[in-house]
Formats: structure tokens, sequence, C-alpha cells
DNA sequence: TCAAAAGTGTTATCCTTACACCCATGT
DNA sequence: ACATGGGTGTAAGGATAACACTTTTGA
């Protein structure tokens, strides 16, 4: 069983690395863009894994990302595999099938560095509007994505998904009330939007729905599938934060709390409670003060901590509990 | 830059899947093994995508695991997907490049069912005898593991990983005291013992230390990489069950409550607290008395249970939290 | 009647959440 | 002096962990 199926020659399949290559500036979490295409889509950087340069995915990703764009990677993760045929629907019959390792990158934002080479930075909430509740729930979703979705639901009630969910529980699930709001699911609201046919990519593929004239772009769309890719990095960050103090990958050497809350904020796209989010970064010892004040925050000058490696040692799931609202 | 660096012809890679089919049977997880190869190695299933067949690749794994092992696959899920350069050693240079898509599957097993057409399912702690704690820390890690571990960590103890870890330190966290075992890092262990020379397989890579002779086999080899995306499978299905019913995939739809313990028992390899177990059971909800009741348990007859499918769609998280010791 | 496993009641402790108030600076 | 953001103390409530005991069957 270990052999191969088929014993004939290699397939052409051609793997394809996509990295969404993520900062944060301004208390705007941001993700590195290619530039725009003829079409006027943007697409996340993406290039074909050669085994022979690179003995490794993430070596190869590294080099060339680096050599492409500039950007010096930090942590890298990789995230999932597509393997789906009409990924690039427009090549799927006469082209190589093209398979895509899909990489979650973190880097810093320098001053003034938003674009470097041939990418840009953009805000990824300019993708997923209505994953930012900072502010609250996203008007978007009441005037917008709601009521499309509850049309679309009562179109076929008694469908039901893998899980045995209705269309309509999960409508309410992802998009309901604000108190539930799970903010790791973001693929999930992406894939409700797509398999209902309200986003632009599914017109693509033949699965627009009638109600996407009617409601109106939710969100830019990307070129191929890059929009689930980043939908999917978003989820394993939001998620990863919590167990794992990859946040300080995307801050400075040193920092206010206030901007170490504030990134958590932009990153997890809720407001968080300023109290218990300290006694919290206190009392788990992720952070150490180094001494030095910073008085350029507007009032009262605010002590400056750095990242204490030796919480990896210590504690064994040390990250940023965000569960508390503001 | 969404073009290919490259703009040669496609490379001759090969896509492999390779799925780690886990059942659970009297109280032991289980793991479908290929018949041995010459060597006498396990392997896991394997075959090559063949994207001309199948749409996606979950479509192949199901497709070929149906036809050559006769098991029908409940849940699937995708792990990780495995670029390394070597990882078939013996075959690097001449023949094309293997990239294995690492698949984790559940399904149940009938009674007698141990073997199937060429596959047979295997314990998997025979691959991991370490990570079996039911019965108090495994004998192995103080009478071999940690005095290997510990010459081996004295050779360089300043050498840091990528996380600024020693390797004292790693050794500890990963194999210390019973009280902070993480029973999700199961790759990590398995990685240390790959790294310092430990396991059969890096015998194989050329990475063998002297110490693997004394301390003699740690837990069963498998064919190429297999135990580590065994490893990766264990560890991901140890976190998912906490946040998510996949458990019951693994159970016959009715069941007693101590045969539900017993399996996260097994699959997480810890004993389990009976009363917060079944509170907690309780209390989330997520099954409900069939109203029948078992007299073969050997004592009181036990109250029969089925999974709440309900659950779903009323809690974020439906999963069986294993914090808790017996 | 005894072994074996099912099943329940209660309490101490810690963590989470929420409240409101004081402090130090620049303008 | 006042606006602005930094920084803290304390109490209520719920979840968690730990305790030991009773019940019902088969042998």
């Amino acid at each position: 069983m270990d052999k191969p199926v088929r014993s004939s020659a290699p397939l052409p399949v051609e793997i394809n690395l996509t990295a969404a290559i993520v900062a944060v500036a301004d208390d705007a979490p941001m993700i590195l863009v290619a530039g725009e295409s003829a079409s006027g889509e943007s697409a996340l950087p993406s290039g074909v894994f050669d085994p022979l340069a690179h003995r490794t995915f993430e070596i190869g990703l590294r080099s060339w990302v680096q050599e492409q764009t500039g950007a010096p990677l930090g942590y890298v993760e990789q995230l999932y595999t597509f393997g789906d045929r009409g990924r690039h629907a427009q090549a799927a019959d006469r082209d190589p099938h093209v398979v895509s390792v899909g990489y979650l990158a973190l880097t810093r934002i320098g001053a003034g560095e938003a674009a470097i080479d041939n990418a840009r930075f953009r805000q990824w909430y300019s993708f997923f509007p209505w994953e930012d509740r900072r502010a609250g729930k996203s008007p978007l979703i009441d005037a917008k994505i709601l009521p499309a979705l509850t049309k679309w639901a009562a179109r076929d009630p008694d469908r039901l998904n893998a899980y045995g969910l209705s269309r309509t529980e999960r409508v309410r699930m992802l998009f309901g009330d604000e108190a539930r709001f799970n903010d790791e699911t973001v693929l999930d609201r992406y894939q409700l939007l797509y398999e209902s046919g309200l986003v632009e990519e599914a017109r693509r593929d033949g699965r627009a729905s009638p109600l996407i004239d009617e409601a109106g772009p939710l969100g830019e769309p990307m070129r191929h599938d890059h929009r689930r890719i980043l939908a999917t990095a978003m989820g394993r960050l939001r998620a990863k934060m919590k167990y794992r103090p990859v946040i300080f990958e995307l801050m400075p050497p040193a920092f206010t709390l206030t901007a170490l809350q504030r990134t958590a904020e932009a990153i997890s796209g809720r407001r968080l409670h300023k109290q218990n989010f300290r006694r919290f970064v206190e009392t788990s010892a992720v952070v150490e003060p180094t001494g030095e004040f910073s008085n350029r925050t507007g009032g009262r000058p605010a002590a400056m901590f750095r990242f204490r490696r030796e919480v990896l040692q210590e504690r064994p799931a040390p990250g940023l509990r965000v569960g508390v609202r503001g």
C-alpha cells in the first residue's frame, strides 16, 4: 500500500507557496500584497517551490520573500495545502495542476516602510470588513450581510451541511448576536459568504448569487483563492496568540502595555478590558519593565516593557488570553 | 510577484497522501498500518494523488483508503504538508521530488475487525510508548530516555534552538516532571528524540547517536517519516478533542459514560477524574441518555448515552475538557 | 455476602469579570 | 487647571478540583 497507486511517470504537479505576511502599524493589522494585477485585484505574494534550490518549503519561502519583497520574516508557520482542481480556474485543463501551500508569516514594519519593492502593506480589514468589531458589530453585517444570508437560508432551510447544521443555524452562529462572536472562525464566515454566492470570488467560479448585486461588494476580493488563505491566516493568528507569545513578533523590542493591548485588539478585532488585560499580562509574567518611560503617549508617561523570553520554559501556554471584552 | 519565479516546465513533483487512520478498541487507540515492508517496518497507508481522477485531496484520500483497506472514514482533517528533500532518503537524487500531505482520519472498529484487507490496526502506543501515562509516567522515561537525553544535553549545554531554549530546558519541559506534562506536544517529544539521535529513523538519516545503542530502541520505528506524521496526528487529536466533539466519531452510537471516559483517557494518555468528567459531560450537554442500560459492565448496569448533535449549534466549543487528573 | 462498577453531594479554592478611582505628565 | 492617557484595589460570581460515600447488579 505504500506503493503508488498509479505507477506511471510523475504527474505534472506544481507546488506553489503563498504567504500571508502580517505586520501591525498604527493599531491596524496589515497584510503584504503583491502589485495589483490587470484585473485590479490584489494578490498575496506567491512563488513556485523549486526542490532543487531549496531543501524545505520554509527555506524556499524565506528565500524568495526576502529576494522579491525585501521583507525580513520572523515567525513562519504552515497553514494549509489547497489542492482543489479549478483553483486557477481559467487554466485548469491544459496547464499543470497547481497545489498551493499557504503560510502565515509575521514581520515588523519600520516607520514609513509600508511599501517595499514590488509589494505593499494593506489593512487586512479592507478584505474582511466584517471581522473588525472593535467599534461594535460592523454596520455592514446588519445592513447587507444578514438580510442577504437570511434570504439565502430561506431558499433551502432544510439542507444540512457536513456537520448536520442547517443554513439558518450557520448564519446565526457565524453572524448572529454579538455576545457569542467567535473571533477565530474567520474562515467559516468567509466560506459561508462564498457558498451563498455573496463574494466576488464566487462569481468568478460560477457560483454567484443574484443577491450579490443587491448587497454590493463585501470586502475587496483577491486573486485566485488568496482571500481564503488570508482568512485561514487571520483565524490561525487569532487562535495562536492566545496560547503562544507570537504577538511579540509584531511588536518593537520595547513597548507600552497600551500598545500591546492595541495590537492584541487589532488582531482579534475586539476591544479588551484594560485592567484585566494588564492583570493578565502581569500575572503571566510574559513581559518585564525595561525601566524606561515613553512620554509620547499624550498623557502620563507610560512604562516600557519587553518580552520575557524565559516564559517559554516556565509556562506551558504563554499567550494573551483574549477573552475579556472592554 | 504572482508570476512563477521559474518560468520553466513543471517540476517533477509528486503528491503523496499519507493517512493516520485512528480507531479505538478496548481502551487502546489503534492506528491502521500497511502490511510490513521487507525491512520489517510498519508504514501508514499512503498513495499518490491523481488530480485527473479526483477533484480534491480529501476525495482522493477517501477513495483510495476505501478501495485499498475497506475502512470507511468518518472525520477527516488535513495535518501538515512535508516537503523536505531526503524524505525518501534513498531516492532523493534521481527520482521525482515527493511532497507528502498528511491526514488524520477517524473511524470505528467493529468487533473482530482489527485486520482489514491489506492493512491492520496496531496500538499507537507501540510506536510511542512514552506517550501512555495512564499508569503513571512510563518507566521507559526514567530508565532510558532521561539518562540518554541528559548526556546529550550535557554535550552542548549552551546551544539554543529557534525559540531560544537550551537543550536542558527542552528536555525538562518535554520529559520532565509529571505535573506539567502536556499531552499535546507529542511531535515536540518525538522531534527531540530524533534530533538527539535516539530513534531508529535518525540512524537511517545519518543522525544516529552512540547513545541509541546504550538506550536500545525507543518505540517501534516506521518507514520514511511516518512516525512523524503519526506524532502530528496524535497531538492534533489530543488537542482537538478538547474543543470539538470529535471523540464521538470513535464511539459506537450508544455508550456508557465510563466507556466515553476510557476512550478520552486512551487518546490523551492520562487518567481522568471520574466525578469531574461526569459533571462536565452532564453540564456541557454533549450527550443524552438513550434510556437503555448495559449490564455487561461487571457491576451495576450503566446507563447508555448518545451524542447530542444539537450541541454543535448551541455551544461554541463543545469538547471534552481533559484537564482533570484521576 | 462480597466484589465490581455505577452513580451522587458538598466544599474549598482559584480564576474571571466587573466595578471606580487615583496618578503623572503636557499644554 | 484641565485634558489625556497611565496605572491600581477590591469584591462578586462562577468554574474547577478535590474530597468520600451510596447504589445496584452478577457471581
